[in-house]
DNA sequence: ATGGTGGGTAGCCCA
């Protein structure tokens, strides 16, 4: 069994000891990180290592953005790839060495494309579309088995977000959108593991706004963060949940944990 | 219909 991990931290340095915790009480074998917001040499390594993730690929960024991948199971990083072609830290690819030998983890942070959903308007939405669109690309050529996960920053579904009519001209939900990601999911025939095991319309989030009182109240709640698989691997799913305790903690990220178990 | 909050960095950008 590999468990899987994947948590947009907004942050590493400030929100370390919840990492820690989450680490603690869950023990993934691989743990995804995004935004993690730092270079490579503040990343907080040494409290990486004490909790025996001694394994790690960070693509580090000053400020913004940044991915890292830190394990318990020896790994190598296969690729980091610039999928918006600007220099921005989004991705980083580890091959698993130990169990789960050959398997491929693609850790990705999608651009979020900004407030207006039209690439005149705001140059940063037809940012987010080109970079699917050279995702795309890449997954059309894949031949190994893969794992890709991270903050894709769309929710697909109708019941991947807390109003679907009112967020049909909210960047993350909108049809322009939802059919990139489709073209992304078809070039490879990846499935959708958090679909897989807690299938529409079934409620599903992994986001929550800052700007909410109570998060919880009005559970205006999204589905950004995903994990899919290559087709060959829709066998190995044993599990996959959402740690939604997180939202509660001190200073918490605005996403929660998705854990994945894989029979490998 | 609007604005609401948060993180990082250095006087706003990004989410």
């Amino acid at each position: 069994m590999v468990s899987i991990a994947t948590w947009n931290i907004n942050s590493v340095r400030l929100r370390m000891a919840q990492v820690e915790r989450f680490l603690a009480e869950h023990a993934p074998d691989v743990l995804c990180l995004q935004e993690i917001k730092t270079i490579e040499s503040l990343f907080p390594h040494e409290a990486f290592a004490r909790l025996g993730y001694f394994h790690r690929a960070v693509h580090g960024q000053k400020g913004y953005h940044g991915v890292a991948t830190v394990s318990r199971i020896p790994l190598r990083e296969y690729a980091r790839r610039d999928w918006q072609d600007n220099g921005e830290a989004r991705h980083v690819a580890v091959e698993l060495l130990g169990p789960g030998q050959g398997l491929v983890i693609d850790n990705v942070y999608v651009p979020a494309g900004g407030d207006i959903p039209d690439r005149t308007a705001n140059p940063k939405f037809g940012q987010k579309l080109d970079f699917l669109e050279r995702m795309t690309r890449w997954a059309d050529a894949i031949e190994r088995p893969t794992i890709i996960t991270g903050d894709f920053n769309i929710a697909p579904l109708a019941c991947d977000v807390w109003n679907h009519k009112a967020l049909l001209k909210v960047v993350s939900h909108t049809p322009i959108e939802i059919e990139a990601l489709a073209r992304l999911r078809d070039a490879h025939g990846w499935i959708d593991l958090g679909r897989a095991r807690i299938p529409a319309p079934q409620r599903y989030y992994s986001w929550w706004s800052y700007r909410a009182q109570d998060w919880r109240a009005g559970d205006r709640g999204r589905r950004l963060d995903h994990v899919w698989a290559s087709p060959g691997l829709a066998g190995a799913l044993r599990d996959h949940f959402v740690v939604e305790a997180t939202r509660d903690w001190e200073q918490c990220s605005d996403h929660v944990p998705l854990v994945t178990e894989l029979s490998l």
